[in-house]
DNA sequence: ACTTGACCTTCCAATCGTTGGAAGGTTTAT
DNA sequence: ATAAACCTTCCAACGATTGGAAGGTCAAGT
């Protein structure tokens, strides 16, 4: 059984665009064609879309996925690799994170300091013209 | 006085190279000339550099900025204009913040469950393989 | 006066992940 | 036969930033 590219956009939750810039860029090996030249989807292909899917839903880059693609082929892989891999982009989300905390609690500061009224006076504009 | 571009994004933090994408941009009007044809900045080009700077470290876009600007320089402004312009923003940013520490969540109990040594046994890759 | 190095200019390209559209071919159903 | 719903490739845009190439200008040292 195998299935067109739309069909494998909806089981997998990628969509057809991105599966053909996917298999342009290498992440996923080139699809199957049919005599017409459409590209064909066995159960198997779309397996590994859905990995690449739930990969990205975890905030992976595409360099990461191409290694845990890799990974997940490998008999003889390593867990700790895995773990590795896992941890350095926790590490980075944890940071970005923070640096949003940063941003939305000076923001939250500012906005409960400014009235909020007609009245030009705004705590949040003075502070990007002059914070200190 | 005015400064060259170099001293302009040494006191703004701006890069040169952005500072010229701004103003290509229109986020910043153009910059006088010397008979040279090098862009000078005057004490008030580079306090509004930085007001843009500033603006950028607390994450507002560049569509938001100009918004901010024009607020900033509108004597008549409503400081509620204002303020409805930074709870949207932050409203975004907790919005990302929250999409993150579900991944964060997700990838640390996944972490913890993995042993992390020598054999290919890891609940990280059998996660993305078949998520439940 | 001349050279050198540090600056400046514009223009074009790349990054990352994704979406959009145009122009054209194929399949499917009426 | 025809229309709708697919599919194909190619090219462009988003947002913010960086990089480089090719060439002009400035300031200092010799």
């Amino acid at each position: 059984m195998s299935y067109s590219i739309s069909e494998a956009a909806e089981k997998s939750g990628i969509s057809a665009k991105m599966i053909r810039y996917y298999e342009k860029t290498g992440l996923v090996p080139p699809a199957q064609r049919a005599d017409s030249g459409y590209r064909k989807y066995s159960d198997k292909a779309i397996h590994r879309l859905q990995f690449v899917r739930r990969a990205r839903d975890l905030g992976f880059s595409v360099k990461d996925i191409e290694e845990l693609l890799a990974l997940w082929s490998d008999q003889n892989r390593a867990s700790a690799d895995v773990k590795k891999l896992a941890e350095g982009h926790v590490h980075a989300l944890r940071e970005k994170m923070d640096e949003i905390q940063k941003m939305v609690d000076t923001l939250q500061h500012l906005i409960e300091c400014c009235h909020g009224d007609d009245r030009p006076d705004c705590p949040i504009i003075e502070n990007l013209g002059h914070p200190e």
